[in-house]
DNA sequence: CGCTAAGCCGAGCGACCGCTCGCATTCAAC
DNA sequence: GTTGAATGCGAGCGGTCGCTCGGCTTAGCG
């Protein structure tokens, strides 16, 4: 009558819903601590004031764990962007660019323990398949954002652009953040925008 | 009488090299098969045809094969761009940093189940040591490549460049390789060299 | 209140881990 | 040959892991 069982039981009564809660925070706590090596269940629950029976009464397995900390820093991110992206396409594409890369850059550093967490400690595998949605979420954003200012443009070019922009925004934002380079945020900003804007395929511009 | 004991004993003779490299290569690829988490020493000692006991003979725990394992990778990734680099400061910037890019990219091809077994299936803090090392070499160099094309530059700027240069370069080739975007190897090189060449900060062309 | 089911506990299972150690084997030097 | 160091073996230790299951507690409801 519902969809797929989410893992084991639906939590229906306000207190489960709260165990849910304490459990993920514990997670991102155990995780940002310890690593994901360390992170182990019985850890984690008793970091939640839970028992291992009762973590596995609403999660799967371990990975399931990680993956509803992953799901919560995503959906954060997203709706952390989401203002700025809905902006943009109204000014003019350097303000707009410096702006989403603002906005970009404040969303990392507000998880900066987390996500360093997970960059290092963490083995890619087991977060790709979430991160590979939200790439491909921001891909079809940025390639719309970058085909209404260049009409006419061949498809490729544009997918190459669409590419390099998101892939060279993701890597350096969270390497700035996590290896903190001894660079001004303005200055990191300001050359990271103009280097967005070099590689779009030439056009009249906006 | 010696320097600090490498890992336990040292390999005197041929017989024991042999087993040094059987541990490595059977390392190398249990690694690239079956990621961090399931390279057991039980499993890479089997793997090489070796017991337990003779594989702790050479190295002292577990992350000293993979840093063995690391070693010969940055050290062969080393090797192959250094003819590049030497040749770089002989031609026209454009045309060096194109050469330069190329082999950087020849070497991570060569290398990439291994990278990409890395890359995603390994916490990077385990490796992240020898990484960090190889970056400040390749900074270096690449400091003193820019800083030479551009007297009277701020020091400031040069650093703020090759951060973004080595970052850029190093990241971006990764993820063609092992992302294998549908982008053809001379349109990927020529829009990175674009962008790092556009990022140099500006004083009159070389 | 009494009853049902949702929620929770926690000892502990089976598996596998990294790693050791006592002993057998092989080789180089004499 | 003989001998001693170098090399290699592999059963197995101590420990931790992910995960289970039978029974207790609590909330919700008539």
């Amino acid at each position: 009558m519902c969809g797929v069982p989410p893992s084991r039981r639906q939590p229906s009564q306000q207190r489960s819903r709260d165990t849910v809660a304490a459990i993920v925070d514990a997670a991102v706590r155990v995780l940002t601590e310890q690593g994901y090596d360390q992170a182990s269940t019985n850890r984690i629950a008793a970091a939640a004031g839970v028992s291992p029976g009762t973590l596995y009464g609403y999660f799967a397995d371990k990975d399931d764990i990680v993956a509803a900390v992953i799901e919560r820093v995503v959906d954060g991110f997203g709706e952390g962007i989401a203002p700025s992206l809905r902006a943009a396409a109204a000014l003019p594409e350097d303000e707009a660019t410096r702006m989403v890369l603002d906005a970009v850059l404040t969303e990392i550093e507000t998880r900066a323990p987390l996500i360093e967490a997970f960059v290092d400690r963490v083995p890619a595998e087991r977060y790709a398949p979430q991160l590979d949605q939200l790439r491909l979420r921001v891909s079809d954003i940025t390639f719309q954002l970058l085909a209404a200012r260049r009409p006419g443009v061949a498809l490729a070019d544009l997918e190459r652009a669409t590419w390099f922009a998101t892939r060279t925004i993701e890597y350096l934002t969270v390497r700035y953040v996590v290896a903190a380079p001894p660079i001004p945020r303005e200055a990191f900003l300001d050359e990271l925008t103009s280097m967005v804007l070099g590689l779009s395929p030439a056009t009249s511009a906006s």
